[in-house]
DNA sequence: AATGGGGCTAACAATTTTGTTAGTCATTGT
DNA sequence: ACAATGACTAACAAAATTGTTAGCCCCATT
């Protein structure tokens, strides 16, 4: 549980009123949290099958992450009717959906430059130097 | 310093070689990194000229994420010649540029569900825009 | 009767991140 | 003589996140 009298916490509200930005990211830099966002849009939408993905994530880590998204209505839980033990299906909703592109972007900038794309300082990016 | 042998970290490496994804969410989601590079890529580059825009941070948490977008090529370090004290001004790189508009989708994701719009489950998740 | 899904939870421990305190340095203005 | 400025750093403490351990439930199959 969070300390709401804590710097940190008053420092991160700081930040999430500031701007968007920061509840935005803070929203998926958890552990395994983009990942588990990618693999359900590709389809791995179940427990045991993020649970195959992610061989190393314990139980309890998935579940408190699954249940942080859905906090954040990245994503719903749905029971499938009909199914023993009850099954269960994570779906993205249109705010996951949107979030997909914007994460696809990250990971191609990560691997421009992770492929060696030379870095430099800019002479002159906004006529502000 | 981090223990190279602990799961913590070993779970990190396992997702930054998974996809660059998780090690570029990594590199943006420090406590006040996504703010320092927007406030930066506006013109307020010193770190005096931080500090008023981000009245709560201390010294030593400010120096501390500057050196770390540092490590990771976000921005340089230059000091100005011929000043006293030593000024010092911080400019991203093109690997820095080339964040501000992911960073800015980022927010632009955050805005518009924060000022309501419509979450749902998307029936067929291809129709979603 | 025991095992194996499938999907969890509570309590606790380890690790990491963030924040605090108390300095430093070299010069200029009062 | 002394405070102020700009830009830090080391050592430590507080807080937050992540991981571990040990369980639960319900039903089907061996």
């Amino acid at each position: 549980m969070r300390k709401k009298q804590s710097s940190n916490y008053i420092n991160e509200q700081f930040l999430f009123e500031t701007c968007e930005r920061n509840s935005a990211i803070s929203i998926v830099s958890g552990r395994w949290k983009s990942q588990i966002i990618y693999y359900i849009s590709q389809g791995h939408n179940r427990f045991h099958l993020l649970k195959q993905q992610l061989p190393a994530i314990s139980e309890t880590v998935l579940a408190r992450q699954l249940k942080e998204l859905e906090a954040h209505a990245i994503l719903v839980k749905r029971e499938i009717a009909d199914t023993v033990p009850t099954g269960v299906k994570y779906l993205l909703t249109n705010k996951g959906w949107d979030l997909v592109p914007i994460l696809d972007s990250l990971c191609n900038w990560g691997k421009v430059y992770a492929d060696g794309k030379e870095i430099f300082v800019p002479a002159d990016p906004k006529l502000v130097q």
